[in-house]
DNA sequence: GCTGAAAAATGATTTAC
DNA sequence: GTAAATCATTTTTCAGC
């Protein structure tokens, strides 16, 4: 049981896919009538199941042509844990994972070069007390396709 | 040099933030009239800087609580090198990124439990000829921030 | 919860400056 | 790039099933 029906789920699947499709198109896509599309996808909203929309951008483009994965771990004793707020305030951070494993925290970066990169690493060392491993990302075949249905 | 000027990088940034904006607000923000915004907006769609809109969904509400990355790295001799089309066709996997490091790839998969899980890994391995090393996200603090200005 | 239709808002295009 | 006018669509609301 997920509690999102089949019909809210090609919903959410195209507009995770198409944000800005109009309720028409929608409606026609899940065969539904415009009334009746958009206030589901209202409910979908107030629900959080649609949290927001968002434009997907050309980081190269934008002079951000370097990404890395940043793996973090604390120095020495594990104090109580507020790394990801003490990291929040770096724009170049796109999104920082709590994860199992050897590391505490993975962050995906954008950066606009090595010497940007080595810049952050320093700061992000200081700034939350940790140890980082950083894997760099030479290419990205695909990113952020919708979610399974 | 990066080849996209301040305006609108913070036209960008705007639709990154909120990809429904209106091109009212958005002329609002950037303090330009509705019709250089939207002029601004289309060029950007049009140069590939925008590649498009998603909705922002919250995995758990979809039934799909459990995200990983997955990196991988062929068996044996490195063959010629398509895993990220061998793999494509997996709904789980939100995205590949090509790595330098040990590894090759690092997908992030979203998938509804352990028992999904296990059945993906097995089938990427099968699939692209692959070793898998998993990393369980435990919460992600935050996902998707839009990009630096 | 869905439909259908009217009203309000926005999008898209054009013109002149 | 601004401002204004126009027309097409879309969004939003509402009565009724």
């Amino acid at each position: 049981m997920s509690g999102v029906e089949d019909t809210d789920r090609a919903i959410v699947r195209s507009l995770a896919e198409d944000g800005r499709l109009s309720y028409t198109d929608l409606a026609e896509r899940v065969g539904l009538s415009v009334s009746a599309v958009h206030q589901r996808v209202r409910r979908l909203e107030q629900r959080g199941v649609i949290k927001g929309y968002a434009a997907r951008v050309d980081h190269e483009a934008l002079g951000l042509p370097l990404s890395a994965f940043v793996a973090i771990r604390p120095i020495g004793a594990p104090e109580p844990d507020d790394a990801p707020d003490k990291l929040a305030g770096f724009p170049e951070i796109e999104a920082c994972y709590s994860v199992a494993g050897d590391d505490f925290y993975l962050l995906l970066v954008r950066v606009a070069g090595p010497a940007d990169l080595e810049r952050l690493l320093q700061q992000i060392r200081v700034a939350a007390n940790v140890t980082t491993r950083t894997t760099v990302v030479l290419s990205t075949p695909y990113e952020g396709r919708p979610p399974q249905v």
